[in-house]
DNA sequence: CCCGATTTGTTTTGTCATACATTATGACAA
DNA sequence: TTGTCATAATGTATGACAAAACAAATCGGG
């Protein structure tokens, strides 16, 4: 139980945070159970109970656990986890079947993003559109393959916070933790062009004001990376089929 | 500073967690700024550090605030908070303006949850599916409008629960927290019966397994509901205008 | 005397240890 | 069955020390 993760850097309660958390996201003790008393955990990684407490109140703000005296601490149902949470985010990823997890994600962005960048055509400020087209300018002049991704990566959040609305933000937040994968896997080479040209087209459209634009040309966009992703991930990742019968 | 919350059951901790969380939502310590050393603290609210601390741990990972040694606790960025954390959703809406906060979060409904929907036709399993034909029982056999919300509310998370994606089960949180108002305002008398028509189409299509349809009909409910809210609340409801010329 | 690098000091968070309070749970008894 | 009580777990308080970061003072070289 609690895995000693690799992570060595940092506070102690951000470790133990660590190792707990992971251990209740990759289903080590399942919903509903209860997890060793505090004092065990302490004598299990040599560390204070303050220590043990304060990564418990995380982890609790987080959704993931709830404590009561003498009933001890419990997982709770993952229906209730902030799975948007960085941190729950991270600790998914380690464990998830990754085309599995990049596919789940994907169709989240399919659904936000291209309503996402109307939005962004409509409330937009000037430095809003400064960003993006930052992002966009970095994808041009990237030499590495690496550079390309992040000026990627920075587009597309720039797009999110663009909306003024701040219900779409922590949706951006998730690319930093998430998406490095599936971009990198998608800039290869020769679909650098096409993509370029493409994110041009959402920037010229939110920057004109053209909602109804914006979202077609983000709709276009998202289309051609599943097409690419599926070509180099084959078909895991499409979406897997209904599991019962009705 | 620290506004004396009516919150007065439960834990120390999680009083202190609402008062300072509250606190930094509302604005009173602008970002960047650091809030009192934690001693300070102790004292202002006459609790241990102990339970300071915890309160402070609960709010780093909520990503209210960062703290180092000597330098103190600061504010990041609102980009950076975890919008979608119930208890962040909490202490905006004691502070903002209940019409333009209920208007954003209406822009991410109209953006999620036709694709919820749809994802919903294809992956649900007769458990869900029977989840949100309770909602529309419950709806259809309310007596109060106190049940018809219960039951409309249930109906909507059900949906995307059964999207099987985890990554859009955080949306259905926010429903309890912070659409009930809405809910409210839209579920008076008369609306009730064309309201409960489109649900249940949307339920049929989900059932049926056919995705655009359901789409569609998520639309069409989702449509209704904003009409209904712009005639009840006024424009303050509609999209504010761009910000700046361009 | 001036300037820069280093050292030393101080403040604040991070960690540990211990004690006691509170509260559910389960067993026992009426 | 119901009420009471023991017990085991979390909740809270206190005091001490470690570590780190910023600031001032100090020292060395020009």
């Amino acid at each position: 139980m609690f895995q000693t993760s690799n992570a060595l850097r940092r506070n102690v309660h951000s470790q133990v945070t660590d190792r707990v958390g992971s251990s209740i996201v990759r289903g080590d003790i399942g919903v509903g159970e209860t997890l060793p008393p505090e004092m065990q955990i302490c004598e299990m990684m040599d560390v204070s109970r303050t220590v043990v407490r304060e990564a418990m109140r995380t982890l609790t703000g987080k959704g993931l656990i709830e404590s009561r005296p003498k009933s001890g601490t419990r997982v709770r149902p993952p229906e209730q986890w902030n799975q948007l949470d960085p941190d729950v985010l991270r600790w998914r990823l380690e464990t998830a079947n990754t085309d599995r997890y990049l596919a789940k994600l994907f169709q989240l962005r399919s659904a936000v993003e291209p309503a996402a960048a109307a939005l962004a055509a409509v409330h937009a400020g000037e430095d809003d559109i400064a960003r993006i087209r930052a992002g966009c300018d970095g994808m041009a002049a990237a030499k590495t393959n690496e550079d390309f991704v992040v000026a990627d990566i920075a587009f597309h959040q720039s797009i999110y916070f663009a909306t003024r609305n701040e219900f779409f933000w922590p949706i951006a937040q998730m690319f930093e933790i998430t998406l490095r994968q599936s971009f990198t896997i998608a800039a290869t080479g020769s679909h650098r062009p096409r993509a370029l040209v493409e994110h041009r087209a959402v920037l010229d459209a939110i920057a004109a004001g053209d909602a109804e634009a914006a979202r077609e040309a983000t709709v276009v966009l998202l289309k051609h990376s599943a097409d690419d992703l599926v070509r180099i991930r084959g078909r895991e990742f499409d979406a897997p089929a209904r599991p019962a019968k009705r």
